[in-house]
DNA sequence: TTGTATGCGTTATCAA
DNA sequence: TTGATAACGCATACAA
């Protein structure tokens, strides 16, 4: 492991020279910089991170909070952390996760936010979660000047990737229009707006009235509503989400109706499940590695002391339809 | 941020006093001790980490190495680093995260391990993958003393935590046997053993012949098996995955083969698809969360200079049946 | 253009 | 039983 201090001795310089050669700053000799050059790489120089973060005050790993909801571990989670990693390691950072944190510090009756603040990171990403307020999270980490950015928050006043949940419906209830799909349904949880706004607004666009299934939570739910769907008569329907569109199709199979033929059946979310389903399940797909990556060049701004673009530091990205045998 | 500068100050005692009394080492007066826990309470002291590994020559940061597979996130491999995370943080450690750094250390001819040693990681967890060379990585991190342990390797002389497949497919068929089924078969590759070896070994046990449906590696061509399958006229079935299970669900389906009432079906893995399938599979259920922290504990050990146990470090979890509607 | 010296917050050595 | 003080490796203010 060499130091500073073993470059300098091989190059016959000081150590504040070395510094100044590896950062390029300053003036430096051209002779002794390739001298403290070539001794670095012959030594296989590399810096020491705590000690750099210990002098600078700043640590260089942004740390990610992901809610373990209910000890449901998710897929799509997983891809933007990977998304966030490959980011943050190309700008010389890293990663650390953490689990549950929040209701763990709960029951405990100790305050999350100031252990990780203690932490010193060089940025907070945080999952949206009920148990984690938002907007006042939002307010401590900005008082406390540590970059934050969180994940699909429904608050509008924190800084935060997500995607056009709006958009991605709309585009698929088009889309399905233009296949000549007559009546299209909806079947979902009605309190979320963005997904069913989408529709609504479709539908408006194309002159259609609405066809919903409300209430719809898990794929148990979704599967006692297939009768209730099919007595709207429809021949396509939107579903909330791929858990739901999936007890959905459990649902038809039952009553013996025939997906696509009957009726056709499009997803949100693109979980892997919706891929190995009979028949495979046309979805609204998020691109999650480029929400990490986006959420990773916030809060790779934000630490550098960036100012905020015109809009604010949110990004909305955009949802696309990958078609497969449900439709 | 307080130091043990200020609560020095303010318990009006030298700041090595301080450190002692916090440590609970050595010898220091009552009267004293509950002045400087005191103040360090009422400072709201916690220990700066990087100064604290700096100096000690330790980090406490436990790093995981998942190999990004084609892209493709696993929601079993978040659970075991879900696992860790606990267990690491229960001991005051923690967990960074790498994704896919072999690839691309190979793309661009560096060296990914000499990098990961110079990061002085508390440990090092790595998923196994096609592109590590297992043994050849556990012996190079043993000479830099740096604590590792393995995912899921095959190789039997790196310290590693695995589920105990055999034994898991092994009970799996029996139950199928003492519900009565006769006619068991398994479809999957035949190259990988653990699995296979279970259902013969349990076949022998029950005095059966195997009937076995080689060569599906994917969904795609596990559906096409479902003709192959149905022509050795089975009553019930392991699968090697679920992926493949369902994929044969597909082919049944496609093929009017009613499950579970013609032919029960059994996957293994317990994924997240798995139950949300129609019928919702049962399936041999790995304990991620229990194996990351098994993992996490061997580290934790190892990191301590702990002796290892007289088995070696590797621990093998059992699997257990989940009984879903494909049965 | 280069070098000396200091401090980040901890732990640990040695002396008092 | 306690206290000065050095050192971990790096970055940088200040001198030369």
């Amino acid at each position: 492991m060499t130091r500073l201090k073993d470059i300098a001795e091989v190059a016959g310089v000081s150590i504040r020279t070395v510094g100044r050669a590896l950062k390029g700053e300053g003036y430096v000799e051209a002779g002794v910089r390739e001298r403290v050059l070539g001794a670095a790489r012959s030594l296989d120089y590399r810096p020491h991170r705590l000690a750099r973060s210990l002098r600078t005050g700043r640590s260089q790993e942004v740390l990610v909070l992901a809610g373990g909801i209910g000890g449901q571990y998710d897929e799509l989670h997983i891809a933007k952390i990977a998304g966030m990693e490959r980011t943050l390691r190309a700008a010389g950072m890293s990663l650390g996760l953490l689990f549950g944190i929040e209701s763990e510090a709960r029951r405990a009756g100790r305050d999350v936010l100031d252990e990780l603040i203690a932490r010193r990171p060089a940025g907070l990403a945080l999952f949206a979660s009920p148990t984690l307020p938002a907007t006042a999270t939002a307010r401590r980490l900005d008082q406390a000047r540590v970059p934050y950015v969180f994940f699909d928050t429904r608050e509008s006043d924190v800084d935060t990737v997500r995607h056009d949940r709006s958009g991605g419906i709309r585009e698929s209830v088009r889309w399905l229009a233009g296949r000549g799909h007559q009546r299209i349904a909806y079947v979902g949880p009605t309190d979320e707006r963005s997904r069913l706004d989408g529709y609504l607004e479709a539908l408006k666009t194309l002159g259609r009235e609405p066809l919903i299934v409300p209430g719809s939570a898990d794929w148990e739910t979704a599967r006692a509503a297939a009768p209730a769907l099919m007595a709207l008569k429809p021949d396509a329907v939107q579903v909330y989400s791929d858990i739901l569109a999936l007890g959905l199709l459990a649902g038809l199979h039952e009553m013996g109706v025939r997906v696509p033929k009957d009726i056709a059946v499009v997803g949100f979310d693109d979980r892997f499940a919706a891929s190995l389903s009979y028949p495979p399940l046309t979805t609204l797909q998020q691109s999650n590695e480029a929400m990490g990556a986006a959420a990773a060049a916030i809060l790779i701004a934000k630490s550098r002391d960036e100012v905020a673009p015109p809009g604010g530091w949110s990004r909305t990205l955009p949802m696309s339809l990958v078609i497969r045998a449900s439709t």
